[in-house]
DNA sequence: CAGTGAGCGAGCTTCCGCTTGACTT
């Protein structure tokens, strides 16, 4: 029997300290939360005064029953989990859950994970703080009032199992009113112009014009005057500057980093992060800190000494700059600084060694720069050009590190520059003009988007990877590359005194690996901002992080600020469900030539279309889906005329209709009820008859060497080839056939038998999982 | 692999933050 019980938050952690403490210690994990709110009912009384209604999650009842069990053996039971308020509530739901005797509990806490941290924090045990719990519990109870309230108006006023949160909703929001930002950009062109000069040591001296010129007739009356102008430098301007290196790595900054540098997205980044984590390599990397404990710093400075000498040394604590950050671990770093590699994956290493560098980096010096400005004056004209170049005086930091931008306008590396003095005339080689184009916002990445909601204070370290996957997952948000598209420009050049003009071809606008904000994530959005605007509102977490803190501080009662939330919020909640119609984004876009009826576009039971008529009218309306790359938001008349273009009868093949239209999984020919799915490059609306029956023979061909073998005995017993090998198909089931059986050799009898046994473990271990997609094929069947 | 439509059916879906595995496709 062990005399003291450590409980602390993960695994790793735990076997980390037990080292630390010696053998009257046992360290053990609770996985984080032991308990919930239930999901039954909201899993909060509202009458009584909103009294949490917490239950063990089945995943946590084996490790509650261990700790229970460890926890009536042992002298003292020390909580250790993390210094914010959920490790508090972590800590107060293990006193409760466990049935823990105060008098033989005690409440530790400590920063970082050394030998002297943890033996100072035995020294200094508290009680646990209820009022930090009270903040926990109002912020958990809020968040499901939230979600449990305002998801089910989603099902019935757009469309079922769609989500809402104080969270999530927001992150849609920031990406829904980009794209309309984007869309509603109005791109001006303007002329950027460089020149190419000679100096009097025969040097090349490129400078570009101080400004931008609106117009083609502007640019070419400046070129002509640069013909007869003489050119002369009249000022050169050295300045100093320097750089200064990034702080150490929080989970946002190493998910963005991650992205622009190793293209991660932010989900792998966590899971290779982990793994180092696991393997005892880095630090926690669920973190908001940027602190470095006083080891880790001395570690950082042994290794700058050693590799780059003194002059690179300049250790220096840094302050967290994000909103809500609660501090409880330190920055991400490699646990041995003087490990400059690790073993492992490619991602692990890659990983590492970004991590590595940005902690080595932040404890050394700045970097010195010079920059040189030459300005050129013509002799005919009021403008200038101007040259700027930066040359690196110390590397410093940049020996090792150099932080990535989003900035996507590729900036040209400014580098050294001639020698030339102030007063130099100089001649030009050429002078160009070309033609540029302001640029939209940038669309989202997975990374940036987790940046911008930190410095909102929106989600926590631990829910920034869920929250991207989430968004993506219900459908909000798709991230996909998307082409370009061709753009023509002008460009002139002048040089030997002649202007040439030429027509330039440029692809723009592809965008890889982006967050598109879809229909339904519009929809959704612009009926959440309608009706309850103040949890759309991107300072309603920070107003309630606010109250959490007085709480904290033991100035709030929890309970009276969630019914101060709730009761206006519940009423709002009750009078959409009552007075809104239905939200489906409908669009009008105008009449169809041909019945003069209206045409709408709308989200229908299967996603975007467009409608001919309506519900109403004696004549059906007529349906056709939205292609791929159409969207509600932009679709145009003439795009919808042009999908209703189809079914189009193509003629006779063996005295049968052949049709082609578009279905639930993309175009498709249809002959003697039989259905042919088109190959990507062919296109519906142009697809002809001869290549249509090429296709109809083939897929009979394809057919043919699908089946294997049918029973006569019962021919709903089929052997297939499929795509992932021979199966057996029955009654509209499938069933894989284990790789040892030879597929032809099966007989009736052992067919049946597979089957059989399939049933028997299917209905055992897949009920669950499978539950979502049975039911939705219900749906769609009938 | 199979499936190619435009609200009757029964019952389900959902939140945010802490933590790791156990599962396939």
């Amino acid at each position: 029997m062990v005399e003291n019980l450590v409980i602390v938050e993960s695994p790793a952690k735990a076997k980390t300290i037990e080292k630390f403490l010696g053998k009257d210690f046992q360290v053990k994990s609770s996985f984080g939360h032991i308990r919930d709110l239930a999901k039954k009912n909201l899993g909060i009384d509202i009458e009584k005064d909103y009294e949490p209604q917490y239950i063990v999650p089945d995943d946590k009842k084996a490790i509650v029953k261990e700790l229970k069990k460890l926890a009536k053996d042992a002298k003292i039971v020390w909580l250790a989990s993390d210094e914010d308020r959920e490790g508090e509530a972590i800590a107060w739901h293990l006193l409760k859950e466990l049935d823990l005797d105060i008098k033989k509990t005690k409440r530790i806490v400590f920063h970082e994970i050394t030998k002297e941290a943890i033996q100072g924090a035995i020294k200094t045990p508290r009680l646990i703080d209820e009022n930090l719990v009270n903040a926990q519990q109002a912020r958990r109870i809020l968040d499901r009032l939230v979600g449990f309230e305002l998801s089910p108006v989603l099902w019935k006023k757009v469309r079922p199992s769609l989500s809402a949160g104080r969270v999530q909703s927001v992150a849609v929001k920031l990406l829904v009113e980009r794209e309309r930002e984007i869309i509603n950009f109005k791109s001006e062109s303007f002329f950027k112009i460089t020149g190419l000069f000679k100096t009097n040591k025969n040097e090349e001296l490129k400078a570009d014009l101080s400004e931008r010129i609106k117009s083609p007739e502007k640019t070419l009356e400046l070129l002509e005057k640069c013909k007869k102008a003489a050119y002369n430098i009249t000022d050169v301007v050295k300045k100093p500057g320097k750089k200064s290196p990034s702080a150490p790595f929080t989970t946002s900054t190493l998910q963005q980093e991650a992205s622009r540098k190793l293209g991660f997205s932010v989900g792998q980044t966590m899971s290779v992060a982990q793994k180092l984590y696991e393997a005892g390599k880095i630090t926690y990397m669920r973190t908001d800190s940027v602190n470095l404990s006083t080891m880790a710093i001395g570690a950082a400075k042994n290794v700058i000494l050693n590799e780059y000498g003194e002059k690179y040394l300049k250790t220096r604590n840094f302050k967290t700059k994000s909103k809500g950050a609660q501090e409880a671990h330190e920055a991400i770093r490699p646990t041995f600084i003087e490990n400059q590699e690790v073993s492992g994956t490619d991602g692990e290493k890659r990983l590492y060694d970004l991590i590595w560098k940005r902690t080595v980096a932040s404890q050394m010096s700045e970097a010195q720069l010079e920059k040189t400005t030459i300005s050129i004056n013509l002799s005919n004209d009021e403008h200038k050009f101007v040259a700027v170049g930066e040359v690196l005086k110390f590397d410093g930091f940049l020996k090792v590190y150099l932080e990535s931008t989003d900035d996507e306008n590729e900036e040209e590396v400014k580098g050294l520059l001639p020698a030339v003095n102030k007063g130099e005339d100089v001649e030009y080689n050429s002078i160009g003009a070309v033609e540029r184009f302001t640029h939209h916002p940038a669309r989202f990445t997975e990374a940036s988007l987790v940046k911008k909601l930190e410095e909102l204070g929106i989600g926590r370290p631990s829910t920034y990877a869920p929250t991207i996957y989430t968004i993506q997952n219900r459908g909000y948000v798709i991230k996909e590359d998307r082409e370009g598209k061709d753009r023509e420009y002008i460009s002139y050049i002048l040089s030997n005194n002649e202007i040439k003009e030429q027509k330039k071809k440029e692809i723009t606008g592809a965008e890889k690996k982006k967050l598109f904000p879809t229909d339904i994530g519009m929809v959704v959005t612009d009926f959440l901002s309608e009706h309850f605007d103040e949890i759309l509102n991107y300072n309603f977490t920070a107003s309630v992080e606010e109250e959490f803190d007085e709480i904290a501080n033991g100035k709030l009662i929890w309970s009276k600020m969630i019914d101060k939330f709730y009761k206006p919020f519940h009423k709002t909640v009750e009078n959409t469900l009552e007075t809104s119609s239905r939200s489906v984004g409908e669009r009008a876009l105008g009449d169809d030539p041909t019945s003069g009826k209206p045409i709408i576009a709308k989200i229908g039971p299967y996603g975007a279309m467009v409608q001919i008529g309506s519900k109403d009218d004696e004549e059906k309306p007529r349906f056709a889906s939205l292609q791929r790359g159409q969207h509600l938001e932009t679709i145009t008349l003439e795009e919808a005329l042009e999908l209703f273009k189809l079914p189009r009868d193509l003629g006779q093949y063996e005295d049968k209709k052949v049709v082609v239209s578009i279905g639930r999984f993309g175009p498709y020919v249809r002959h003697d009820s039989k259905f042919v799915s088109l190959p990507k490059e062919e296109n519906p609306y142009k697809i002809e008859l001869d290549r249509a029956i090429e296709l109809i023979e083939e897929k009979r061909e394809k057919d043919r060497l699908k089946t294997i073998k049918i029973f006569e005995e019962d021919p709903e017993v089929q052997v297939l080839n499929g795509r992932w090998g021979p199966y057996i198909s029955y009654n509209k089931n499938n069933y894989k056939i284990s790789k040892e059986i030879e597929a032809s050799k099966l007989t009736l009898e052992q067919c049946m038998d597979i089957i059989k046994a399939e049933e028997k473990t299917g209905k055992k271990g897949k009920v669950k999982k499978t539950k979502k997609i049975v039911a939705k094929k219900k749906t769609t069947k009938k």
